[in-house]
DNA sequence: TCGTTATTCAACCTTTTGGTTGAAGATGCG
DNA sequence: CGCATCTTCAACCAAAAGGTTGAATAACGA
């Protein structure tokens, strides 16, 4: 039921999965939709949205034609008491959490402006 | 200063780093003495220990001719902050982080068999 | 049924990763 | 000095990762 934290981790290495996860938070997306702003083939997506199913971080539901992707928030559990036991941290600063989302989307600009 | 989250969520993937940063979570090490459990050479060894190092997880000083090892548990503060913005999860609880610990050493102690 | 849209599959390519072995550097010891 | 010890370097290898393209599959809309 949960992924190993091998493949978790794994799955989280990756900038373009970390955006995708990024895009979730907000909303359920079909695939499609979820490439839109990555300049790269829906196939690579696609590929990508496999790893982070395995590593059970989001889940995938195919309604009519479209494949729904949704965040799997507990998959996070996990690796999150893993990391925890290291050091103790202050409690989550959500603006933290922005600056660090800004900085990431800040860095990809660069290969985003490729696209139209 | 602070390492991607690419190469430190890199660097957690593999399950032979994370043991050793386990390992280091007891006390500091020379590298030799990480090696010791693992039945694998010193050179992959001093592979992790570099992986670790540039994703700043851990510092390396060289006193005499051993090279001593130890965690830097606050490189582990971005990628904490980043992961719990996508739930909020209980309080760290350190009986799960054995239970995890405990988890990996026995998928891991059929390899570690072979070793004497 | 036909064409369009959504998604994946298959084959391929290049780069990275995780391991090996053997030799080379440093450092400490007698 | 000469030797043993600690660690890394260099070359190599197989497998995995991340991307591409083109064809295949599936579902909808007219």
């Amino acid at each position: 039921m949960t992924a190993s934290l091998d493949s978790i981790f794994a799955a989280l290495a990756d900038p373009t999965r970390r955006a995708i996860l990024a895009m979730l938070l907000e909303d359920d997306m079909a695939v499609t939709d979820v490439a839109e702003p990555f300049a790269m083939s829906l196939a690579a997506i696609s590929k990508h949205l496999g790893v982070l199913e395995r590593a059970n971080l989001i889940a995938q539901e195919k309604r009519g034609r479209l494949k729904w992707c949704k965040l799997e928030p507990a998959a996070l559990k996990a690796p999150s008491v893993w990391m925890q036991s290291f050091g103790q941290f202050d409690p989550v600063n959500l603006d933290d959490f922005e600056r660090f989302l800004a900085a990431e989307i800040k860095l990809r600009s660069s290969d985003a402006a490729q696209e139209s």
